[in-house]
DNA sequence: TAGACGCATGAATACGTATTCAATTCTACA
DNA sequence: TGTAGAATTGAATACGTATTCATGCGTCTA
């Protein structure tokens, strides 16, 4: 044997400190003795424990996830795909799922696609990154793009949709239902003259939202006067669809607005520029209940969608799925409620 | 034996589809060459490239970045520490952050903060996973911390804070300067009676904001006449110190607000509660200058975090302390700067 | 006291990739 | 046509960890 045996003098390890494989040289001990020291149910000695933990101080030796999420095959991340990140109730879901996440023991791992195309380009992403899950917010999936996860035996929830492929598992809002108290609450109230105030057009809560609101008027005898489109969830966009509306000859008594954002926006136009009163000469009603529609200059009346319940499900559905690979579709529908504040006028 | 030996037929790989080894196995060729028919510089012939890229597709074959990370030591992902998600500002940057990583070709992993002591929990996992860099917003390191940074080489950015320690990279809008301005603005148009409503106290961003707020009054000879705190960056917070603020005996005829939605909570409170008006009655100045500082029902007058260059500078100098390590320390400031609105009363 | 059994341990291997190294084929030029 | 040099290739190895397997040891029971 010619020994020798490539010296290689000190190579110290180019970035991640230290390894095992120093922690069991100096600790006196096998590489595979410091893994098991880190292994909850592991078995080892209080003895050797306690060595391989004096010699990990000394290193300040800390383990390589990323080495172990290639040989156990779990990653600990999850997913996150998003595309609206400055509307409130999306903000406010994203500090939910991230925190609701770390509390499961999962980081989370972003996917921005709000440019045109990316989804395209975030889904192999998160494949090749071996997310243990993935949420998909403001997006559907192709039957192509399900197969892919399929096969990667990786689960996909879709939040906030409800396109029911039998491929994906679904968590939403029933925003249909909402649609449908959106009507009664603006019908029991003596309403007549009803407006609806689309957000964006292609997003299939906003069309689940306005097929529920026209179904429940014409079901109890009237029809919508009018309809505009804000075109997206902003606030210019939904101010600018206010007053289109609500400059026209003959103006709504009530409006229903896609979300308390273009809510919102239409009674600061109501107000300020046609200085009318709300609710007394028009009514608002928003959906999804943001802190900010309870703020004493809104007191937004507004469809509520319950926030933590949709989270907190969102996170069930997917742990449980990673849990149990091969299981079934899970499909649930959160109801949604109605948050009645000072928008809307009772005349009855 | 009672045992069957557990046969385990077509194991097939549990769970990441196929390995390069099958890939070359199908094509013909060596796992080396498979590889290489990823590795962009690498040395391939077109025709085994194509044999490879035939197996590829066949089998649905993906890259696994987990693995690739482990032997190159970078994983292309970003660590972005954060604490306030639903605060608009923070909001803006999440976005901004996420889509200019994403352009240069970095993945964002969430940590969130929010929770007391959750620093201590996410900086070890950042580096356990690996990040090729962190970004802090909303806290600070200590310098225990920083040298565990340094010594995985592993480059960190505070991103508006300013604590020169000598040992983290920092890209910080100059707060100092902006409260500066504020008392300009407020004092150039004749007003009197100023006050200040602080956000969170312990928050750096916070106290530089007043400390220059308070030395530009005192070096033109005036001082502050009221101070209020509201605790926290949040609306209810903010509307809350407004009234203690505002229904003193004898109130200001200015408030310097430490952010803007300070300032709109300010505004709603001074309008609807008190019936005054604003500017006529009371000016208000915020912070930041998020876009519904814009909007028709407030128009504030504040003073503006430049954004995209904040966030850019930010990565710029991550990136650059990736591709060279060992360098020395960025301190980069970035001067704000007034947007002039309707809520301040011009009596000069 | 012998045997059975559980616990601790280290050597070896696997995870899926990139990369070095040596060997082979190909190209071009004289 | 011969050869230097470039281009291509596969075998081997490394990355840092978890886990299987066989072995050694001590303890308990009969």
């Amino acid at each position: 044997m010619t020994s020798t045996k490539t010296p290689h003098p000190s190579r110290k390890s180019a970035r991640s400190g230290s390894s095992q494989i120093d922690v069991a040289r100096l600790a006196g001990v096998s590489q595979a003795a410091v893994s098991r020291a880190f292994t909850p149910g592991a078995s080892v000695s209080d003895e050797t424990r306690a060595k391989v933990m004096a010699a990990v101080d000394e290193l300040g030796y800390r383990p390589n996830v990323i080495a172990r999420s290639l040989v156990q095959k779990s990653t600990n991340i999850i997913g996150l795909v998003l595309r609206r990140f400055t509307t409130p109730f999306y903000a406010h879901m994203l500090q939910k799922f991230t925190r609701a996440l770390q509390e499961r023991g999962y980081w989370t791992l972003i996917f921005n696609i709000e440019q045109g195309d990316e989804l395209d380009n975030a889904l192999p992403a998160a494949l090749q990154y071996q997310v243990d899950g993935l949420i998909i917010t403001s997006a559907t999936l192709s039957s192509h793009q399900a197969d892919e996860f399929a096969r990667a035996e990786t689960p996909v929830v879709l939040f906030n949709r409800y396109v029911s492929d039998g491929h994906t598992h679904l968590v939403s809002c029933d925003h249909y239902e909402g649609g449908r108290m959106a009507a009664d609450a603006l019908l029991d109230t003596g309403h007549q003259r009803l407006a609806y105030i689309a957000g964006e057009e292609e997003s299939s809560t906003n069309r689940d939202r306005e097929i529920g609101f026209l179904g429940r008027l014409k079901e109890r005898g009237y029809e919508l006067a009018l309809r505009e489109s804000a075109g997206d969830y902003s606030y210019k966009k939904g101010y600018a669809a206010a007053q289109r509306l609500l400059e026209r000859a003959s103006p709504p008594d009530a409006v229903f607005c896609a979300d308390d954002v273009i809510a919102m926006a239409t009674m600061d136009f109501a107000r300020y520029k046609l200085n009318l009163n709300i609710p007394e000469d028009l009514s608002v009603v928003g959906f999804d209940d943001i802190p900010s529609a309870a703020r004493p200059n809104y007191e937004l009346t507004t469809v509520r969608q319950p926030f933590n319940r949709l989270v907190d499900s969102t996170i069930d559905v997917l742990v449980e799925a990673i849990g149990a690979p091969g299981a079934s579709v899970i499909e649930k529908k959160v109801s949604p409620s109605l948050t009645w504040r000072q928008s809307v006028r009772k005349n009855d």
